[in-house]
DNA sequence: ATAAGTTAATTTGTCATACAAATATAAAAT
DNA sequence: ATTTTATATTTGTATGACAAATTAACTTAT
């Protein structure tokens, strides 16, 4: 009796509850901000314990899929999962897969130089005014010279980010996103030296420059220079680190 | 007293755990394959209880980056992170951004074609015969008429991931892993259908012969022509639908 | 002596219960 | 009317116990 035909449930319970709840957000049966039922109703419902269901949210905040609040209103809540949601996510999951497998700094600029272009085309026939408007924003504030080398990388990764949503692709924007963290630790080094600073920036510009006037091929051009220079800026360094 | 200086440790404990041992696998403390301490250890070695060291274990699982097994040889070890162990992490990922954000087809469709090009660009370049051997088995398969419409989606995957691989850049063929999953969707849709299967593997024969012949022009001509074609079948199944 | 079966030990998986902490709501006191 | 207080709700954490899986050691029968 009780014989279930086919694949037994083999996996933990903590995990087929979190695959259940995954699936009913995945079809959309549980909206972006919906409350689902609390851990004391799901353990009634999934007929486990609380610690059980409490692994199997977990298991969901983890990958960014719900938070948390305590108190009356409190509960677990179903996010909305934009580009910025899930980049830090998936920056993670790249910066693992890039240190576990040896990829090369070559394979990493050579890519996102192909994809970047890309956006760059589409950027020139799509921007908007207010694209345009973010990307000189951010330029403005990569040029101020005051702010920490963190400020500087991180307006250094808003600035082409905004390049990519410039490209109204979102899977393209999504893509990027990925790209451009993947790159980041190298951008990082330069952060640190005013001369490198403004030689990132001047190229920044003169690809704002480029984009606003719908000149692709320039654009791509001083794309290709970044990451050349990049790359060489990287190399010197190992040379360094060696000695 | 205890006064900590900087940012006060608002977020859970689990998370905090989860956190530092990420950190340490991120740095290479943990290597791949390594045994975590048991769980009691962990909770002594934490200070905290062993249901919050399971909630923590769990959260780095959700994420692929462990794995547990019982008994005494038993306990949480380390994952080696390669393309495959991620991809299914990061379909999910991506199905969710697609749905969540009402990516359109032809955004999907448009930056797959443009970086699947760029693959066979590399393909035609550097494939080798191990490579060509693959792609050639994969193909043959899908050929087989006998074979579930599970299993030709499948060797699908499989077949474009194979491209994909050929390339011999790590970090496209990662990337590439992801937006296959995204098309997939649209591609599991043909695989019931006898006549859409035989246009589907026509159009792979006859890329594996200019991958082979290292015609890269041809190649990506057939892969328009096959993105157009999925694009065109999805538009129709569309309006049927609307009937 | 070898092979098979049995037992014991280890570790994750699950459960039950209790209490702490946060937080919103309603009641009470100033 | 405003502040304070009490209270109810919900997640967060702790403790202890037992179940299930799995390996290693041991025992027994051939």
């Amino acid at each position: 009796m009780n014989l279930e035909i086919g694949p037994i449930n083999k996996s933990s319970l903590s995990k087929q509850v979190a695959d259940q709840l995954q699936e009913a957000i995945l079809e959309g049966t549980l909206k972006a901000d919906d409350r689902l039922p609390t851990e004391e109703e799901l353990a009634q419902r999934f007929q486990v314990s609380r610690p059980t269901i409490r692994e199997a949210l977990k298991r969901l905040a983890a990958k960014n899929l719900i938070r948390s609040r305590r108190g009356p209103t409190g509960g677990s809540f179903v996010n909305h999962l934009g580009t910025n949601e899930l980049s830090d996510h998936l920056t993670t999951a790249t910066t693992l897969f890039v240190s576990m497998n040896d990829v090369s700094l070559d394979e990493i600029s050579s890519t996102r130089l192909e994809m970047e272009s890309y956006c760059f085309r589409l950027a020139c026939q799509h921007r908007t005014d207010e694209d345009l408007k973010r990307l000189e924003q951010h330029l403005i504030h990569q040029k101020n010279k005051n702010i920490s080398p963190e400020e500087f990388c991180a307006a250094d990764v808003r600035f082409h980010r905004a390049i990519a949503d410039a490209s109204h692709n979102k899977m393209l924007s999504f893509i990027m996103y990925t790209l451009i963290e993947a790159l980041q630790p190298v951008s990082n080094m330069i952060a640190y030296r005013f001369r490198e600073r403004e030689i990132i920036t001047s190229q920044h510009e003169r690809i704002f420059n480029a984009i606003n006037n719908q000149d692709r091929k320039l654009a791509c051009a001083i794309l290709e220079e970044q990451i050349n220079y990049l790359q060489q800026l990287h190399e010197e360094a190992q040379e360094n680190h060696q000695q």
